[in-house]
DNA sequence: ATCATTCTGTACTGACAGGTACAATGCATT
DNA sequence: AATGCATTGTACCTGTCAGTACAGAATGAT
């Protein structure tokens, strides 16, 4: 491993790819526009994912799970709940970079590709919430309002990329995710 | 036009369209499988669609902007204000089918499809923000808080749709819809 | 019954889809 | 510098894509 390498590696490859089904869509994605865009050829993709274009797919959401485990929900079920939610809250700003990027999860819920992913799909919605849930619990909110606060807060997310996408209106998502912020720990 | 037509107008196919374009997304949407699906065979589409898939998606999306313009959108403006929004979330729900149907135009949004539609899409949700702010001043909500209280009802609609498809659970759709019902009104 | 028009099924096209095969290359180790 | 394995480009496969052509069936008006 060289600084200099001109080879791949299957972690190099996921990145961009994520970038590519997150503009694309599943379907949107075809092997000719993720060797032009990326560079790679067909062997290479073939290579590092032999199962084609779903295993290319699969591979951008497990590390997409991967990121929110580490850097939002195992905070949130171990640290400090109001510094862990502070934390999602900044977290989610930079990752889908104040409505510039969508959640890739999200967009492969709204139709069919979400047959194939289902219990990814699932999990990853399950655990935020979940964590969310007991981040508020453990802050003092009671257990009957704390599963509908957290759903509410990771679908205000979900819901901000598509408004602010379709607007075009980056400054909609920060705004959103402010008041959202402040709801969440007042209400 | 007689009721035992064997043959279809364009109106009657545009609905079929509708739901083929909400399940697939308009690249997962193929010819072969919208003539699978409707029954409908490429003669017929080319007829009432010459431009193709394109044509085809427009047609639906016009069909979409018409029913929440005069359903939701008009109402709103003209209506008593408590009444056209509560009317506005009855029909939500309805028309989404508590989240069993997503909205084309959200999912539309969220990828490349956004560019060949981009003003249609803009102008369905700016309609929509602009309706319900307008309703929520004329209602006594001071203006420098009714725009952002409307943008936050709209996307929690549509993040409503993301996240109960997501976990398949359309209990969680109504449960969403009762919360950000009450808070619009109330805070 | 005729006729012009609207509508429809079938067959076709060239382009491109996802995927495979494999020879050639790059690189770390020795 | 030779070996061995990871990586890559190219050519190719079969199926499906969007779109076209067009003959014929259904329709309403006369």
């Amino acid at each position: 491993m060289s600084a200099l390498r001109t080879l791949y590696e299957r972690a190099d490859v996921v990145p961009l790819l994520a970038e590519i089904f997150r503009e694309l869509g599943f379907e949107g994605a075809t092997l000719s526009r993720i060797t032009e865009r990326t560079g790679i050829g067909k062997g290479s993709l073939y290579h590092f994912f032999p199962g084609g274009k779903e295993e290319m797919a699969a591979a951008v959401l497990a590390e997409v799970d991967t990121w929110f485990e580490q850097f939002v929900y195992e905070p949130l079920r171990r640290d400090d709940p109001a510094e862990a939610i502070a934390a999602m809250w900044k977290n989610a700003d930079a990752y889908f970079r104040s409505g510039g990027r969508i959640c890739l999860v999200g967009a492969f819920a709204l139709d069919e590709t979400r047959e194939r992913f289902a219990a990814t799909i699932n999990g990853y919605f399950r655990r935020w919430i979940d964590a969310l849930a007991g981040a508020l619990v453990r802050s003092g909110r009671p257990a009957s309002e704390a599963t509908a606060a957290a759903e509410n807060a990771v679908l205000g997310i979900q819901g901000a990329l598509v408004l602010s996408r379709a607007l075009d209106d980056k400054a909609l998502f920060k705004r959103a995710l402010d008041q959202m912020a402040k709801r969440l720990i007042t209400s």
